[in-house]
RNA sequence: GGUCCCGUAGCUCAGUUGGAUAGAGCACCAGAUUCCUAAUCUGGGGGUCACUGGUUCGAAUCCAGUCGGGAUCACCA
């Protein structure tokens, strides 16, 4: 249950009412009216700006609009309090009564509280990681692939159909480098002497286990042979243990996708699906042969003043044209990409998001006018930007080099730190925001490292739940507690009120987040959380009476075991769709 | 030079898609532990929301421009 839109709703019933007493005309235009919680909370519970809004619609002062409207707010069940404030706001209280039906929602057994049907069940793709299948996965994948996959996460949760696919970059230039790489890993195999790898290949050790299997597949098979005769299968039998190695890379952070998608199979099916998108752009008129104008500033050494094939990108609010094919006559990588994308499309899905890293912010607005082209404006494309992360040591950059073979591994990051506080240090910070990576500082066991306290909060309520009740009170029962049969009203205090109105903020939160694409809104929503929790932890310590178990009244503490189960399925929920566990002891 | 992102407390960052007196953590200062984990909590100081205009009842938020930082810039992927 969602306060706010639970409101509006009620809200918009008192409106509609003031439009048949011709308060308010007949088309007045509720669209600008917000309900929301204000940010004093002295201010009440919620508040409405309507009478601002629809004043000069009603042909009078705001404040004499906001009368009539909380006059018939008032007679709603649920409104305690209504009142007119500054230029026009309404702010409202709400009864007791309803905060308890609140926490009941919050209490659901089926991990329900926060879910949504915003999606309505609608198909959406989510594309990330879509690392060359070249090599182990680094550093630099590790952002991306954490935010596609709790994105992906919370869509599912708010009601969409998600499919997370992952685009292997198997057709171009780079796959046949990775060939010749394995190529000369499986002579070494073989016994020869390979030196140094030349410059332009893939130095790193981890395709000598490649070519081991080469050569135990194969024998000597392809020594001596032309390129031609080893090229294809070497390079097939490569891609497919780097993209083993990249699943299992992947797999340490939980991730795991729906679709992989093969850059090559667009290429090599019956039809050409790369050349059929660009005749079927050029029936709708956007393509053309012509040239660009060079890049202004210092142009290429390069530079060729040639006639392409051109995609009329500049329709659909592109800078310039974009090329198709390269001067050799094969396709580019963009127009692979949209033969990709179309195929998206004609899959069903009309609501797409690729996950980027930094360095493709450029090609946004290219990504974004195909989509449009291609499907004929039904498709929309939301293109999310992972920023760098900098790694640091105890406040000390870590120098890598990927030439010097220096770089630092999905894996090793994973090995050292653990998933967990991979996924919600990625997490706690919004994805357009460049991020710092403390190895030391994200395992440290104190308040200023945020995984540790969220989870610090879960174990908190789990150790009085499940540890200290059955020694304290052992005629409660907690897994026979029942919202409906606890008397919550017995949840007077400050902190436990505060408390539950933090609940009652999910289910918006989730749905603001799912909207804005932006999952590190969960995580801030969990930190707060677990501030308050550990808040009303302290205060117990000053007022024992305040503590969770109060000593020898069993009412009182079955009414605050309601709250606290409640809080710790929703940190529960949250963390999962961050992908992280939430502990039950800390050690 | 074009485009995109960023600019909020000394530092690291949130900011509910336009709401009321702009928030949190760190750091700094002052406190709390016979107690369910003090692995935590309480209080305090600290701001020209880069700048200038515009839009309106109302702007950190939207628009235009300026300044500063980063990414990127035919054909690579």
């Amino acid at each position: 249950m969602n306060l706010y839109t639970h409101f509006g709703e009620q809200l918009t019933g008192v409106l509609e009412a003031l439009r048949e007493q011709g308060v308010l005309p007949l088309d007045a235009d509720f669209s600008r009216i917000t309900v929301e919680p204000p940010r004093d909370p002295s201010h009440g519970d919620i508040a409405t700006n309507a009478a601002m809004v629809l004043a000069k619609m009603a042909k009078m002062p705001p404040r004499d609009l906001a009368k009539k409207i909380t006059e018939l707010l008032l007679q709603l069940d649920d409104v305690k309090k209504a009142e007119i404030a500054g230029p026009g706001f309404i702010n409202i209280s709400i009864t007791a009564l309803f905060w308890q039906k609140i926490l009941i929602a919050a209490f659901d057994n089926e991990g329900l509280y926060g879910r949504s049907q915003l999606g309505q069940g609608q198909k959406i793709n989510v594309e990330f990681v879509s690392a060359n299948p070249t090599g182990p996965m680094h550093v630099g994948h590790v952002r991306g692939a954490v935010f596609g996959d709790a994105l992906a996460n919370l869509l599912d949760f708010t009601g969409f159909d998600v499919s997370r696919e992952y685009y292997i970059n198997d057709a171009g230039a780079q796959v046949d480098v990775l060939a010749r790489s394995a190529y000369l890993r499986y002579l070494e195999a073989l016994g020869e002497e390979i030196g140094d790898i030349p410059e332009g290949l893939y130095p790193g050790d981890y395709l000598k286990a490649v070519g081991a299997d080469l050569a135990e597949k194969h024998g000597d098979e392809f020594k001596g042979q032309e390129e031609s005769q080893w090229l294809e299968t070497i390079r097939d039998f490569a891609i497919d243990a780097m993209m083993d190695q990249i699943r299992g890379d992947l797999k340490t952070l939980n991730i795991t996708f729906d679709q992989f998608f093969s850059e090559r199979s667009l290429k090599e099916g019956d039809v050409n699906m790369v050349a059929q998108s660009i005749e079927d752009l050029r029936d709708k008129g956007l393509i053309y042969e012509g040239t660009l104008p060079p890049p202004k500033g210092k142009l290429p050494d390069d530079w060729e003043d040639r006639e392409q094939t051109l995609f009329r990108a500049t329709d659909f609010g592109d800078d310039v044209d974009r090329a198709l094919a390269k001067a050799d006559g094969s396709h580019t990588y963009f127009a692979s990409d949209i033969a990709y994308h179309r195929d998206k499309y004609m899959r069903g899905f009309t609501s797409m998001i690729d996950v980027l890293g930094a360095d493709h912010s450029g090609y946004i607005k290219r990504m974004k006018a195909a989509v449009k082209a291609l499907s004929d404006g039904e498709a929309e494309l939301d293109v999310k930007i992972c920023q760098l992360v900098k790694l640091l040591r105890g406040g000390k950059p870590v120098k890598m080099g990927k030439r010097l073979g220096t770089f630092i591994t999905l894996r090793e990051v994973v090995d050292e730190v653990g998933s967990d506080v991979v996924r919600f240090i990625m997490l706690y910070r919004k994805n357009d925001a460049s991020l710092d990576f403390d190895f030391y500082k994200v395992q440290e066991q104190s308040k200023d490292n945020p995984v540790f306290y969220v989870q610090y909060a879960h174990a908190r309520v789990h150790s009085v739940l499940y540890r200290k009740i059955p020694l304290e009170m052992p005629d409660l029962d907690i897994a026979d507690i029942d919202p409906l049969s606890e008397d919550l009203s017995l949840l007077v205090d400050s902190g436990e009120v505060a408390l539950v109105k933090r609940l009652a903020q999910y289910p918006r939160i989730i749905e603001q987040a799912a909207k804005a694409h932006e999952p590190h809104r969960v995580a801030f929503y969990l930190y707060e959380l677990a501030a308050d929790l550990h808040m009303q932890w302290s205060r117990g310590t000053e007022k024992p009476e305040l503590r969770f178990i109060s000593d020898g009244n069993k009412k009182v503490t079955g009414a605050r075991a309601v709250l606290l189960l409640a809080i710790a399925k929703t940190l529960a929920s949250g963390l999962g769709i961050l992908g992280v566990h939430p502990i039950e002891e800390m050690r």
